[in-house]
DNA sequence: ATCCAGGAGGGCC
DNA sequence: GGCCCTCATGGA
């Protein structure tokens, strides 16, 4: 990877299983804006970034050194080797290969605790773009504005303190729905601290999965969305709709339960899970596999 | 129009 | 433990 600083930007050029676009639409972040075909202008805490990819140049625009290294570095947890990764992965489970070469560049970002928690919380039963409409509008009424990108206006998600100050008739005024109490729980806990960032790092796995779905509202696949998105446990496997079809098709052949679906995981791919498991997620979403192929029951026509 | 969405809680057995 | 229903909203 070589970085150069020039005109206010940073340049990086020849990094290694790097891809921007599939870094951001593979569905693990939801505070961002599609500009042009990989430009995009996305948020982090209390940071708008403009960054766009082509001919294998990434461009992060108005970004210094050290914002660089201290943040954008992290968030895009570019100094972990990833080829290593993939051939690790690729020894264990040759299955994986369609995948990792299709999403050679997905990267986990490094996302913010808070606004990860809530995220995900919103995310159950709904879409991706109607998710990014949420984290966006809850954003825009109760962050910060940042700045515009051409006419895209942006904002940081809400701190805790701010969303504390928000009632729950407010958070069903934001259509989220039977989320509200869920996100008002959430908010309630982080405030108290009975919910700890630094605490739930030092946990082992399941004491942090335990300690998350202590919230109302967050259940194992939400646990293990914050836990590798934001938390840093690379070994968690999230469980949805998509992955429950995608290992059906690819390693069961017939319908199985998430828990089955989750401790096969665990045991096959082990400390790679979470890598495993969003090759796995983007690459089965995007060709659809298993969606029309649901097992039919006995004598049931087509 | 009916079904489904990066689920989870609660009741029932 | 498993099974079924419901939750609010929007998009296909």
């Amino acid at each position: 990877m070589k970085i150069y600083s020039k005109d206010n930007n940073i340049y990086l050029e020849e990094v290694e299983d790097f891809n921007l676009t599939q870094t951001l639409e593979c569905g693990q972040c939801f505070h961002f804006v599609k500009i042009n075909d990989g430009e995009y202008g996305l948020v982090h805490r209390d940071k708008l970034l403009h960054v766009k990819e082509e001919r294998g140049t990434v461009i992060f625009y108005d970004v210094n050194e050290d914002d660089f290294e201290n943040i954008w570095k992290v968030y895009f947890d570019l100094d972990r080797d990833y080829g290593s990764i993939k051939s690790q992965l690729l020894k264990r489970d040759d299955k994986l290969k369609a995948s990792i070469e299709a999403m050679y560049g997905v990267r986990l970002l490094n996302q913010d605790f808070f606004e990860t928690l809530i995220s995900f919380i919103i995310s159950q039963n709904k879409q991706i773009p109607h998710i990014k409409q949420l984290v966006a509008q809850i954003s825009k009424k109760y962050g910060s504005y940042l700045g515009n990108i051409g006419d895209e206006e942006f904002y940081s998600f809400p701190d805790v303190q701010k969303m504390h100050e928000v009632t729950l008739e407010e958070l069903y005024e934001c259509k989220t729905g039977f989320r509200a109490p869920y996100i008002y729980d959430a908010v309630d806990n982080v405030y108290k601290g009975t919910i700890n960032e630094k605490e739930l790092r030092i946990l082992d796995d399941s004491g942090c999965l335990e300690r998350l779905m202590l919230i109302k509202g967050v259940g194992t696949k939400v646990a293990n969305c914050v836990m590798l998105f934001s938390l840093g446990f690379r070994a968690s496997f999230p469980v949805d709709v998509w992955i429950k079809r995608i290992c059906e098709e690819m390693y069961f052949g017939k319908e199985t339960s998430k828990e089955e679906i989750q401790k096969f995981a665990a045991d096959w791919f082990g400390d790679l899970g979470g890598y495993a498991q969003q090759y796995l997620f983007y690459y089965g979403k995007e060709n659809k596999i298993g969606k029309n192929n649901k097992s039919k029951k006995n004598g049931e026509k087509d």
